[in-house]
DNA sequence: ACCCTATCGGAAATCGATTTCCCAGCCTAC
DNA sequence: GTAGGCTGGGAAATCGATTTCCGATAGGGT
């Protein structure tokens, strides 16, 4: 079959532990015996298998990437996400398995872990804090480093990435209220997402700041069920005896979907109505008017998480990793000045 | 450690064989005897090294899938690939294994093979028929099932899946042609991309059954090193002497560049010309007007890729795997009747 | 009663590397 | 001159499963 040790050490005459202590530049290999081993192993093209490697050295040099792409897939999130994360694994002789199946069965992810085919694992599904924990608890019974992602968690022994939500949600709010907007709808995001709690935050600082008084009319609960956000959202503020003059939708092709919505009501964007999305996906460019948006350095976002986890892998967990990266908004057409007169 | 086959072993008082035996549904094993490993197996929470297992079973159960992804980050290829891939493989026991740093690189592509650290390898990325060929071959010697993606390779012995660009441009420039237009422009591919002429075949197709004169005028090429393909094609045709009313580009984010530049010197679209782009990307329904285009059904060649390579690799060679899946025309705002006076 | 076969289970080989341990020289230092 | 420390290299153990081979027992046919 394939060349192995065994024939390099025939070959050259050389024992077996020589030939490998010289092909992993180990000690106790004299220059010249190095040098022939070097080229007998070039010229025969071996190449060390994998699962011999493995084996022997209890590591695989692969980190598993667990991902529940479906609620990703309204964005490029996958898209942008795992490029980063390739780059950088690559980069330090890392590889990634997918698992895309794996989400919300611990049981699955604790066999994974048990047959120890991954040396860490980036975890990117949106859970509630409670089970996040008691996942992470069971990597680490297993001696599994790992990181989750894409959320910030209000957890001090748990190791994530995230894009700070509550940047993001207070730059478009400040972006608004320097545009002479007063009253503006803000619709949260169904209750799954932890990121829920930020952008609110970050909403409610930035009309705190300028003094604007909070109305909870203004506010909207996304239904995880239900599908139309968009729609019911624009219904439901446009029926205010009050309504607001600009909205923020949690997602940029949520924002869309409204911005179609609207200019078959007969509502001019952005002169009756400023509209605001949120992540940056590509057709946020390109809509009429293009939509102002915040973008999150979602390939950075994958880099910085293998580099956190391959730190967790070489320093046995020392403490946890926790990264906040800065957004930055993109103020396009769908939002402008306040040209309704101040109430 | 971990629980290994060993402390099963010793735990139940069996031998390792008899365990591996009743855990792998084999034969000679007392049903008895049986349901006390798999029992003990659970209780203990045994799971089989990977390492191990692929190193005596001299296969990995893993696919590994090279890309050169900034190829195409101008559509949500990967996004869409990578997922039809992922729950086709893990539906058979597979996984995904990610190299991005592969491409080009032959003689990395060989030290794949040999290190056996996957089962079979899909590659996708655009090059010439004839480096595609050497490594194919270079594969085949190292007795490695391969498939590439995702086009039509004019060569009996390779595998491979792609979409049918001949039906996508005929299917456009048919539109074009009911839709009145008799001079069509056509942007052929950067010649790297085998689909051009596949693509431009289509269009020869279309126009030659409609009795339309071809005029080589109305085909550009667009230079691979520039950036600008777009905008080149956009002078050079409206610079004709008798300019084309509809024009086909070769991607989605290329057609949108030129709908926006056509807004800002006043040619209107569809009115004045019509634009097809081609990808069916999310921003092209979101355009003002939408653009028509043709939708490329990614998600299913992943799905179809893994499934012709898990053919490969069952049956050892047979014959190679090729299909090509027809693709659905999307016609949309950016194409209408010609309503310049027929010359 | 005897042989043959099918079933069950264990001992040992195997997969292909890495790592530990040990031996033989050789050099240095006291 | 000898003890002790290096260095180069080989023998063998090891990683944790699967697989082959073989022995023992039981059942069935003549």
């Amino acid at each position: 079959m394939s060349v192995t040790i065994k024939d390099l050490s025939n070959a050259l005459g050389v024992s077996r532990s020589t030939i490998s202590k010289a092909l992993n530049d180990r000690p106790y290999v004299s220059p010249d015996t190095k040098a022939r081993v070097l080229r007998a192993a070039h010229d025969l093209g071996y190449q060390p298998s994998a699962a011999a490697r493995n084996l022997r050295r209890q590591r695989t040099d692969k980190i598993g990437l667990v991902v529940n792409y479906p609620i990703y897939r309204v964005s490029d999130f996958l898209a942008e996400l795992i490029p980063g994360m390739a780059s950088a694994s690559e980069a330090s002789k890392y590889n990634l398995i997918l698992y895309t199946s794996l989400a919300g069965k611990a049981e699955r992810i604790k066999s994974l872990c048990r047959s120890r085919e991954v040396d860490g694992i980036i975890i990117a599904w949106p859970q509630g804090l409670d089970e996040t924990v008691a996942l992470s608890q069971l990597m680490t019974e297993e001696d599994m480093p790992h990181i989750f992602l894409p959320r910030r968690l209000p957890h001090a022994d748990l190791s994530y990435v995230a894009t700070d939500h509550v940047q993001g949600a207070r730059l478009l709010t400040e972006h608004l209220i320097a545009l002479g907007h007063r009253r503006i709808g803000f619709q949260r995001l169904p209750e799954v997402f932890e990121t829920d709690q930020d952008r609110y935050a970050g909403y409610a600082q930035a009309l705190q700041e300028a003094h604007i008084p909070y109305d909870p009319c203004l506010v909207i609960s996304a239904n995880a069920s239900a599908e139309d956000y968009g729609e019911r959202a624009l219904n439901t503020f446009t029926a205010l005896p009050n309504p607001p003059t600009a909205i923020l939708f949690f997602t940029d092709p949520v924002a869309i979907k409204v911005l179609s919505l609207a200019k078959g009501r007969g509502i001019r964007v952005p002169q009756d109505l400023s509209i605001a999305g949120y992540d940056g996906v590509l057709s946020s460019g390109v809509t009429e008017p293009a939509l102002t948006t915040v973008r999150q350095p979602t390939s950075r976002m994958g880099e910085l998480a293998v580099d956190s986890l391959l730190r967790l892998i070489a320093n046995g967990s020392v403490e946890p990793q926790q990264h906040i990266l800065p957004v930055e908004l993109i103020a396009r057409g769908s939002t402008s000045l306040n040209l309704r007169a101040r109430v």
